[in-house]
DNA sequence: CGCGAGATTGATGGTAATCAACGAACGTGG
DNA sequence: CCACGTTCGTTGATTACCATCAATCTCGCG
């Protein structure tokens, strides 16, 4: 594993308080793993027995049921996702997969439990993204409760946009229905949403997606500090 | 304040653990309080000043944005509520208000925040519950985004019945508006709901809801044990 | 009895899902 | 280099689902 994955990770708010000691004892418990695109990494209904996090590529969240699915959340560098299921030692209520080719550093469960109970500032951290994540999901739920579709899309348009730097030009990083799932539609509405929102400037070439009247977009989206954040990002 | 009182919320998991002498002197620093219906306890975008416990009665999380409001959480004895919020010395992301004559337990924020630094046992235990408040707004995530409204409303009858001790009579304890809100769709639709349920054995007679064929109501609600969870309700 | 709040029902329009067809982009193999 | 096939995205037509508006109904209560 390279030094500076090594210092990416030591700079996640996760493991930036806690000891030394402890977390290169941690580190080195896990395995740092290459998968190809496309390949489930947890499953939903499994045991958590590995905390995951993605050093390199992107993983997509996702969940099941009856026949039905849909995108949870999307995750890049550097991410660690089912904190929540590793803690309390339960099942996933998510699954996992790559999008593209990724580095995956997993930690088995057991020695991160015992690594919260041996180094305080790690509990403590673990508490605090946990309150994120669960921040994160209440958030995830305003947006899905109170705005249509094509509000969903304007909001993470301009979320995005200020991501990248507020270049009003929003680079889309993963497949269009991908996005589509994440923001509670199908592939054939985000495009109608798109349609939708044309008289607001926003003017999509394949992945990237020009935002001309950037004002008028937000006078349409109105956008909401405790929906869309101003501490972390939805993806 | 009642020793019962105290004996109930000491069994809380979230207090259930930790030191005796901490959790009393979290105790005294609270102020128990007694609120009237429909009085609104905290408001989001508000910065979190105390933990609060519903010690008696009901309350609602709710949440707004653009004229739009939904309900994201029903309470009762004795549940905590923002938790996330206290914990990192942030702004409520939800508002609550008391449904019935309530009596409500806050504590400081401040309080809790040195409380957990000086208790292990209860930052561990602070772990451990938002862990399970994420999970529980995962399942709601997943609950909205891969079910229709009827399948919603079924589940809602089949768990509700099963926390009722399963006699097959369903009683809503609250508003049938403030249902669908949380259930995510209108009054109107929830009515229309309930009618498309009555083939499958579902009798609504005022606030009580007779489910005659449970057998074909699980058919058409395929309950989801990593949506309807085995571990804790969702109200 | 009459009032008012909540619940229900009906009528209508909007939003989104589904099914089907078409088109563009890309990669492969001839 | 081009023909072909595959995948993804878009567009159109249709249907299902849900919101809104309006009217009626029920029930509890003054």
């Amino acid at each position: 594993m390279k030094q500076d994955d090594i210092a990416a990770i030591r700079n996640l708010s996760l493991f930036r308080l806690m000891r030394e000691d402890t977390f290169l004892a941690l580190i080195e418990a896990g395995f740092l793993q290459r998968f190809p695109p496309g390949v489930v990494l947890i499953e939903e209904r499994d045991r958590a027995d590995f905390l995951h996090i993605v050093v390199e590529g992107q993983v997509e969240m996702f969940a099941t049921t009856a026949g039905r699915e849909t995108t949870t959340d999307l995750l890049r560098p550097v991410d660690t996702f089912i904190l929540a299921a590793v803690l309390s030692d339960q099942v996933y209520l998510q699954s996992a997969r790559t999008l593209e080719a990724s580095r995956i550093l997993m930690i088995p469960a057991e020695k991160v439990r015992a690594t919260m109970a041996a180094d305080p500032a790690f509990m403590r951290a673990i508490s605090v993204e946990l309150a994120r994540a669960y921040r994160t999901a209440v958030r995830d739920l305003k947006n899905l409760k109170l705005r249509t579709g094509a509000e969903r899309l304007a909001n993470w348009l301009l979320r995005t946009n200020a991501e990248q730097g507020n270049r009003n030009r929003v680079e889309i990083a993963f497949e269009k229905r991908t996005l589509a799932s994440r923001l509670g539609m199908t592939p054939e509405n985000l495009s109608r949403a798109f349609a939708a929102l044309r008289p607001y400037g926003v003017k999509v070439k394949g992945p990237e997606v020009d935002l001309t009247q950037p004002q008028a977009l937000a006078e349409f989206a109105k956008p909401d500090p405790m929906i869309d954040g101003c501490e972390e990002n939805l993806s």
